[in-house]
DNA sequence: GTGTCGCAGGTGTGATCACATATCCGGCTT
DNA sequence: AAGCCGGATATGTGATCACACCTGCGACAC
């Protein structure tokens, strides 16, 4: 009835799945904050029993993809403004040097393919569609980010994304729609220029534009 | 026989306990990398069963606390020299950061406070005793960075000192004896002056030192 | 109409069990 | 003597169950 551990080839773990389908999910803003979740409903959901949905949701709520009331409830989280701000200033930290170390490994290959996937960005904000939207967006990022070699830092990034997940879809709705686009054109004419003071500015600015639309 | 959820004044639930003693043997450096655990014993050590055991596990593994074979089995982490030096870098991004934030905040009863865990340092020091070094130093920092209000920048960093733990302790043995005080009574001497940039280069230089004697 | 109480359903927690596989250590073969 | 194989043990995974608590909803009293 189970194939459980690893068949070593073709399984990929039970417990796993569930925590990556969700991961993936809540990264993309594809679940409001405080939406409430129940680990009987994920196990129906995925056709298993609670229990690899409770380790599933404890790895989650381990990387604040989700928290957990006094009683154990369990819930994507609301985000104060502070933490926000938190968050971004995470982001800048971070993300500035995942660029500024890429950035002496980026070759054409990788700056075509950044600006395909900006194309798909833009398509996404044309149609107001914000799950693609975040999604293209961070894909735009990580592309960039996977040529610093760097994966525990791009594992922190990731972090900070999953936290910022439902409450950036929120925020969706205030994004002046060309902002993201100038931002990241000017992530790739840095690139192209070799200019590592204009790429960290360019990504510190793309990364901290939607805490200032928040402010306000 | 299971007084579970939370009734809500004493008992600290189960698995939080598990989850809670192991973090803190880990970052402290209690445990050698690739040291191997196991779910039965575990719960054996704590008396419960493989359920919350396996819950603190999960929970830890996700913070990159331990690390889990191809085939599931349960260890601390042995850290590659590469990423050692990322999460040195990610110490310096991060504890900056957080040491600039709490630079305004900073009274004199914090610097006093300071003073008194780095008489505490050197003791360990001198007694060379890894452990106790590794907890007073890590209390330092902490209690500096508390000061910044920025609790989401503040379990990033824990989580960096969770994943470095057991290599710490690997590493105390190349320590020289006078170098972590010296930058402790340097970060002290910034925050009395309020010189924010000696205070950035302090830190940074205290965060990054147990980096240069590995590449020795 | 409004506030309060109580009960039923739902929820997370932890224990126990069955199972498939990985690991270790013995003896055997060459 | 060294390498290899096979079985016993140990390990993680997932299902199921019992339990204590929380939540929500309706009835009742005022």
């Amino acid at each position: 009835m189970n194939l459980n551990p690893r068949p070593a080839d073709a399984a990929p773990a039970a417990h796993d799945r569930i925590y990556r389908t969700l991961r993936t999910r809540i990264m993309q803003g594809d679940l409001s904050p405080g939406q409430p979740m129940t680990l009987r409903g994920i196990g129906r959901e995925y056709g298993v029993s609670m229990t690899p949905a409770r380790e599933a949701v404890r790895r989650l709520v381990a990387e604040g993809a989700l928290t957990l009331s006094s009683s154990g409830r369990i819930s994507t989280p609301e985000l104060s403004n502070e933490r926000i701000e938190e968050l971004a200033a995470l982001r800048a930290l971070i993300e500035v040097e995942l660029a500024s170390r890429a950035l002496p490994r980026a070759h054409m290959a990788l700056i075509e393919r950044l600006q395909t996937i900006n194309t798909a960005v833009a398509e996404a904000v044309a149609h107001r569609d914000a799950v693609t939207y975040i999604r293209t967006n961070l894909e735009f990022h990580r592309t960039l980010y996977l040529r610093a070699q760097a994966p525990a830092m791009l594992a922190m990034a990731e972090t900070v994304w999953l936290q910022l997940g439902p409450t950036m879809r929120a925020l969706y709705g205030k994004l002046r729609k060309t902002e993201p686009l100038q931002f990241h054109r000017l992530i790739i004419a840095a690139l192209r220029a070799g200019d590592e003071p204009g790429l960290r500015l360019a990504v510190r600015s793309d990364v901290t534009q939607g805490l200032r639309m928040l402010a306000s």
